[in-house]
DNA sequence: CAGTATACGACAATGATTTTCATGTGCGGT
DNA sequence: ACCGCACATGAAAATCATTGTCGTATACTG
């Protein structure tokens, strides 16, 4: 199940529990939520297991993460396609969130790396914009009721 | 001294020392270690005063603003160069952070937007590695004494 | 120079994440 | 199967940058 990397790590019930529910949801999530939501299905588990699992998960590589843009941090989760990792589109409004083609901006890192000379160079990308939906309109303008959940 | 845009907002003596604090800075600075550089220097002024401040320059495009990568996601700050904003490459060991070309980068931004329909679409880029003087040798790494603050 | 909207600072509050530590459990070796 | 031990778990406390509160001070307008 965690397939690419030798197994470091001991596969328990909770951790499976965990990637189970977060490839059940849509689009990203926070660890608190995941959390809810497992409680909630009935799976016991500690909001401590769910955010070290969630962490193994991000340094394995199974997992994109976005950080709320707002000032503090928050981090949610997405389960990692297998052709690799992802940036995101990801709408301020109702966190409508969609994984957007970033080749370009892979060669563009790998050239600055290249080209300066540091080693092991990692990237975040995030985009951050109003999709269709919540228009702009300075009247009228309506928080969506979905929050940040739902992704395409 | 604000130039770029219409004054929004006061010009006070704890404004401008803040932004002289922030340019005497080489590289990204904390907002609590600029406090402190403030009041290490004998200039009276509070914290929320300084995170204000910071804010206010961050929403008027004055300063830069990287996240720290680990968990409790702190911001550094950096003065904007004149000609736009930049992007960073940022040594994970020492803290040099260099600014990078990336006209690219803004380009491919431009395009995802414009073709997925999204409107006011803003975009975070942060690239972390190792520089050259803090070699991946699995034996004999040293922390680099001058901590994250460094820039060229 | 007065009036008022804004800035200020000390301190409390926030809130996601991490740590602690006592207890439970996977898993390799026998 | 059984042991042993390193690792996993969870409840609660700790962390800590950042933000809110609110009474006071001060910049700016007329």
């Amino acid at each position: 199940m965690y397939g690419t990397a030798r197994s470091e790590w001991r596969t328990t019930p909770r951790r499976a529990a965990v990637l189970e529910a977060l490839h059940a949801c849509d689009g990203f999530v926070s660890a608190q939520s995941l959390h809810t939501a497992l409680v909630t299905d009935g799976v016991a588990v500690g909001l401590s297991t769910v955010y070290r699992t969630l962490r193994l998960l991000e340094a394995a590589g199974h997992v994109d993460v976005v950080r709320d843009s707002d000032g503090d941090g928050e981090r949610f989760y997405r389960p990692r396609p297998d052709d690799g990792h992802r940036h995101y589109l990801v709408c301020r409004e109702c966190g409508l969130s969609l994984a957007v083609e970033s080749e370009e901006v892979e060669r563009w890192v790998a050239r600055i790396a290249r080209d300066i000379g540091f080693h092991s160079v990692d990237h975040t990308v995030e985009l951050t914009g109003m999709c269709d939906g919540c228009r702009p309109g300075p009247v009228d303008r309506r928080p969506h009721p979905a929050g940040r959940a739902r992704v395409v």
